[in-house]
DNA sequence: ACAAAACTTCAGCTTTCCTTCAGATTTTCG
DNA sequence: CGAAAATCTGAAGGAAAGCTGAAGTTTTGT
């Protein structure tokens, strides 16, 4: 999953990256508001934490301004007070959840998986294309009962594949979506196609239709 | 699709074309004002990308002159600054999108994507043909509800006959937007008679009727 | 600190696509 | 009608993209 982070706090910054990076997410990070406005504009996240204090202007702003031009970005509000009026106009304003300082990593977590959840699949822990059965609660594949031992990369191509099912995704998007927006500086992606084979032999053996097809000269196709 | 960059930041620009590229594209670039506004004058584009800060001139005044001369053409300006005044005037004097610097690649190519769509295909994703639908976000060709395996070029083909209907397409024009504006130089262009052989062969195949007319001595017309 | 797992790189192989070539067919125009 | 130019076609060669197994590197977990 791919985060953004606006947090002016270095040490806090570091300890949500350290342990998010861990989960497996790809974490890009602003340090204040024009940052922040910056990349919201220009790019897509699954989830966008703000924290309310960060200088050059009001957290909550920008989460007005993320809403209106994306309204189907999750957020979640990071608040340093506990205070009833941020909490209400954060969630006012249109954040998915909120979240008071100090908090535990897990708790955060728990919230941006609830939130992506709500957000891109309906409010269900289950992914299901056919006989495959993405469980994002637990980061498991199941295939006709069996579980798919699958590396994190490999899970996250799956889902991204069952996120945009029948939609050509060239091996650029898919790459930055896995590895982050570096990737636009490699001249060589081949990297892409051995996760792509490793994920398929896998599907395969479980007893899956290899639904990942190929699309000469642009990337693949998750077609159902 | 055949995009013409001016921008004269080398590094940004190879960025952009690398990217671009590997989505698919055709990619010419102009460095300055001068070059620019030769390039839009002389060749057709879908999408024209223009810094407004360039050499020997304003980006506004090109955009203003390319808007003036060829209306249709998808625009979108890049401006360092995060100027409101730059976006107005950009926006009032045409210009169908607006971007600041620093932007994400994948940004770009949804803007692009987004103008086109608005630009050349009334806002709709699918572009039908009688019984000839284009899904261009699946990347897929559907004739009496069967999918007809195109290559990229004959896909390409297909979407540029199917966006010009009726227009009478020189050989050299064609050449153009599928291959770019070096066959200028080229004096055999008869690799374009194989793709519209194949093409129409495969429509055919299909069930499709034969769209493509020869105009002799000119190029084809996609006839409807 | 070690072993296991995951990721990346590398080199060779296969497949798909594009271009070239040579010859046949069609169109235009004197 | 006949010749020249343009177009069409099938087949072959070459180029580019994709695939794969194995080796090397990094990361993870104990």
């Amino acid at each position: 999953m791919k985060l953004l982070i606006v947090e002016d706090n270095r040490d806090l910054l570091d300890n949500m990256i350290t342990f998010l990076k861990r989960e497996g997410h790809i974490c890009e990070t602003a340090k204040d508001y024009r940052q922040g406005f910056d990349k919201v504009m220009t790019h897509a996240y699954d989830v966008v934490l703000i924290d309310i204090m960060i200088p050059h202007g009001d957290g909550l702003n920008l989460l007005k301004e993320l809403k209106s031009l994306k309204p189907d970005t999750g957020t979640i509000i990071i608040s340093a007070k506990n205070s009833l009026d941020d909490k209400v106009s954060g969630l006012e304003l249109g954040a998915d959840d909120y979240l008071t300082k100090p908090f535990q990593l897990p708790e955060l977590h728990a919230r941006i998986k609830a939130v992506t959840r709500r957000n891109r699949h309906n409010g269900n822990d289950i992914v299901q294309v056919h006989e495959i059965e993405i469980h994002t609660g637990k980061r498991e594949v199941i295939v006709d009962d069996n579980t798919v031992g699958l590396t994190p990369k490999e899970y996250d191509l799956l889902l991204y594949f069952a996120s945009n099912k029948n939609f050509v995704l060239s091996k650029q998007t898919i790459a930055e979506h896995l590895w982050g927006d570096y990737v636009d500086h490699l001249e060589n992606l081949d990297f892409v196609y051995q996760h792509i084979k490793n994920l398929r032999k896998k599907l395969v053996a479980a007893g899956a239709n290899d639904y990942i097809k190929s699309v000469y000269s642009i990337g693949y196709k998750f077609k159902v």
